[in-house]
DNA sequence: GTCTATAGGTGGATAGAC
DNA sequence: GTCTATCCACCTATAGAC
């Protein structure tokens, strides 16, 4: 925001505050949860007063905003990995597997995301722009469904309806495992995601015509 | 527990000051969620002093203990009244039905056990009975799969493997649902149980062999 | 933009009287 | 068992100087 041009081929090196805040607002809820979400510790992390904060963001709540926000992006980019599919089959397997490689690699924003009550992070009153992009992953995700109806490989239907069975498959398992249910994959990731593959490839054949 | 011989008939009109305890904390937790669960307010609701509660909790996590295993207890009970069914697949589909109706009219109690951290809750330094429990009504579901196996409804494959496939399933629907995440359904319990069910047909209906 | 100082509040838990 | 009084930690947010 504040970057002039001559920063679009630089290295991000020397990141602006307001970055250094969202990035260890984001690691401190990975490491605490977001009841350990403060003011004061993320602005300890960042070596600047708490108050220096409010001076980035109106108050707690815009800064978790802003955490959902770059969570959001991210997860944008693993589910568009889908699209280096060479058929729509494996085009909506790939973007299964991104659903999985996000949730992985960034737990602390699927749990933001996805697995916190809708109105504690205050997602109503979110600016437009944050909605459409929480429903533009959602449609990346139709699109691929439609696809895959297209080429006879799912059973005809609303596509958004189906996708819906397919997010709360994937996100089933993605979050019963984050949240540690899954007592034989607990802290061994790699193991969960043969298993998560097996299953849904299971479940995408359940779904042909 | 504290309760003699004479009160095993008797309507629990003077419910004892730990039950209203737990109640109360039950209730505040569906109201203002983990964060607004607090010790304080759980003693204005009961009508006592803070402090009165460390005479029968240790501490908050006790008390929190409490809540989720008479959760644990109603939730058991939900799933027992899928042997009412007259056959395997209708037991199997009505313990599913039981999973949706805990869910729907114990949507505080659903929170707790199934879309926390478990180890923000302490479940792992939970007494062996609680956690005998959780396991207890998993197994539920494993035997309505054997018997579903058995009765050549599911496909070969360890019966406890194709129970996880089960519950990530109707978890994922139920968590995204309750979540606030389901759009079109969201608030309108009834109409989310048609979708509900009808995708949890389809689902048993593709691990059939 | 950042600081110090501070207001104003919530919370867990204990001590000791009754 | 329940109370009052109290300690101490932590929190969000603001005021005003630099």
């Amino acid at each position: 925001m504040t970057a002039g041009p001559l920063d679009v081929n630089s290295v991000n090196i020397v990141a602006d505050t307001r970055d250094r805040i969202v990035e260890e607002a984001r690691d401190l809820y990975l490491k605490e949860g977001l009841a350990g979400l403060s003011m004061r510790k993320v602005a300890e992390r960042v070596g600047v007063s708490a108050t220096a904060l409010y001076r980035h963001f109106e108050d707690k709540q815009a800064l978790l905003l802003a955490v959902v926000q770059t969570g959001f992006d991210r997860f944008t980019t693993y589910l568009l990995r889908g699209l280096a599919g060479k058929s729509p089959g494996a085009r909506l397997a790939k973007t299964g597997e991104g659903y999985l490689r996000f949730a992985l690699e960034n737990p602390a924003d699927y749990r933001i995301m996805f697995m916190s009550m809708r109105e504690d992070l205050g997602y109503d009153r979110f600016p437009a722009r944050s909605k459409e992009n929480l429903s533009r992953s959602f449609q990346l995700l139709v699109d691929r469904t439609r696809e895959c109806q297209e080429a006879g490989l799912i059973r005809p239907g609303d596509p958004r309806e189906i996708a819906v069975l397919i997010w709360s498959f994937v996100h089933g398992l993605v979050s019963l495992y984050l949240a540690g249910h899954m007592g034989p994959f607990d802290r061994k990731p790699e193991v969960f995601a043969r298993f998560y593959s097996a299953a849904q490839a299971e479940f995408l054949l359940a779904l042909h015509p």
